[in-house]
Formats: C-alpha cells, structure tokens, sequence
DNA sequence: TGCAAAACAGGAACGGTTATTGATCGAGGA
DNA sequence: TCCTCGATCAATAACCGTTCCTGTTTTGCA
C-alpha cells in the first residue's frame, strides 16, 4: 500500500519523477514539487482540496486553481493517477500501478483492495461490443471498518 | 436492448409501474409520468437534462427541479437506474436488470454490453477487504463506431 | 367539500472544476 | 551576468450539474 511507502521511497522514486518531468518538456516548479509532497503527506487518496489544504501550510500564497492545474500535470505525465466516485470529488494516487481501490460511503476513507484479479475482463468486453474500449474501471464503495461500528 | 422495447413493452411494464408507486406511497403524478414517457421517447440513457428538454416540449411550465426529484423518486422505488460516468452527468434507464453499459468518450452515446460475465468478482473483492462491500461498480468507456471513423 | 400533506414552479445557492487575466518566474541566449 | 520570452502562477470570475428553499398548487382522504 502506497500509504506505507514513506520518504526513503518516494526519494528512490525521486529520479524518475525527474526523468518524466524532463521527457515531458514541462517544469518542476516549487508548486508541483510542493504538491508531491502534500500527496505524500497526506497518506492515502487525497481531493484536490485536501492537497490544496496541505500545501497551504508551508506556502499560503498558493492558489486552489494552481493545486488543480498541478495536479492535472503531474498526472498527465504520469506521477499520479486519479479515481472518480460518484458524490464524492476526484481523488489522487501515488501508486501508479493498476489496482483496485475502495471508497467509504459514510466517511469517504479510501483503501487498496489487493489480490483481486479481473481476468479475461476487459477481452470479454471487447468481444461483445463494437466499441473501441479505451477503459475499463472497477468502482467499489463500502462502509470501512470504523464506520460499521458507528 | 431497451432501446427496441417499444410502447407495447411499456404498457406491459404498466402495472408493475404502478404497483410499485402503490408500495412506496409516492404518487404517480402526470410530472412523474411526463418523466417516464421521456425516458422511453429518449430510448438510450438519457440525462436529466435530456429528460427536461423532451418533457418540457409538451409541458413547458414544467421546472428542471422536478425532473432531478422526479427521476429520484422513480429511482428509490426501482423503476429506474442511474449510471455514473466521470465527466458527465448521470444517465438512466429503464432497464432495471444489472447490466453493463459503455459511454463513448467523444460523444456520450451510451449502449449497453450484453454477455459479459463478471463471476467471483465481488466474492474476491470481499475476501480481500475489511470494508463491508455495498456496490461494485464497472464503468466502461470507449470509442463507439461513428465517432471511430471520425 | 374541506383540510392537511405531498408535490410543484421558480429561482437561489452550492460544490467541484475550468477559464481568464495580468503578474511573476526561470531557462537559455547575447 | 543580464535580458528576454514563453511557461507558470495567483486571483478571481464563470461554469455545470445538482440541491435547497419558498411560496403556490395539487392530491388523497375524511
Ligand atoms: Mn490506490
Ligand atoms: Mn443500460
Ligand atoms: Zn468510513
Ligand atoms: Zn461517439
């Protein structure tokens, strides 16, 4: 789980990071730089808000539409990736690789699902539909530990 | 396909309709059903907006507010699902029965997936999570075959 | 037919996101 | 080292889908 991960990884992580801002042609400005780390800081599968709030601690001056914009990069370059929930804002993700991801319906924690193997999925898919499918999301939502007890 | 069902399929639906209104106490109100017709005028997975615009042909005072409360309702007492997809609004339909649907990423025509088997899916998601699983959900896009030759 | 409850029309407000604009930054060349 | 120009940024307005609010109309029912 990438909430274990820690600095010593993102710091080996840290050249490649570097490389795909190089590959790119776009910048590694104090924001984006600061925005990684809120990611980092915040653990687990921060909204944009919840970055935002983070960054704004060390450097006030930032802008929400900055976050936002940051974001976007950092994802379309492929540092991050980002999930949608329905009734809940976009959430970002460090861990790059696919993998499931569940959502709490009553406090809107989300957590790594592992050991779950989609298959011949997605081929299935293809077969019957004349669409070129260009993306196959699983979205699961669920009551996390904490909140079955309230 | 619910797009082929045609009038004679929903006169059948008719007295499920309703029976299912009778059950919930909600009543089935000329706005409401004004919302049920649009839906089956619509043929595919219409959103709330699209449903606006085709009631409001043969009722003009009707307000946009009453379509959102009419389609709730009408989902809350299961005559009627909702579909989200990111970056676009929720999507019903009159086919009640779980199924997938695709959603073109161009031109947000929606068509529905026959044949696809999901199998032990939720069973290995539960398996693998301490969260109590209430939905799973996929959510499949693509390219549909106009917009492939765009 | 009369009354309370439900539903409605109209419009304001909301949350998340994107667009616009002018200021600032910073990589690379003189 | 200093300039320059495109990239990025801060601030804020606008946007979109949706929900909420208020006063009015309709409905089921006694
Ligand atoms: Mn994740
Ligand atoms: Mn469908
Ligand atoms: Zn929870
Ligand atoms: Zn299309």
């Amino acid at each position: 789980m990438i909430e274990d991960l820690g600095r010593a990884m993102i710091e080996a992580l840290e050249e490649d990071i570097r490389e795909k801002f190089r590959r790119s042609g776009y910048t590694l400005t104090s924001q984006r730089r600061a925005v990684l780390d809120a990611l980092e800081e915040a653990g687990g599968h921060p909204s944009t808000e919840d970055v935002y709030l983070i960054v704004k601690q060390k450097n006030p001056r930032v802008a929400l539409g900055t976050v936002y914009q940051a974001l976007s990069v950092l994802e379309e370059i492929g540092v991050i990736t980002s999930k949608h929930w329905a009734e809940s804002p976009t959430r970002y993700d460090l861990n790059v690789r696919p993998h499931l991801d569940i959502r709490c319906t009553r406090c809107s924690q989300v957590s790594e699902v592992p050991g779950v193997e989609l298959g011949n999925l997605e081929s299935q898919i293809r077969q019957n539909t004349p669409y070129e499918v260009q993306s196959t999301t699983l979205v699961v939502e669920g009551l996390c530990p904490n909140c079955q007890k309230g």
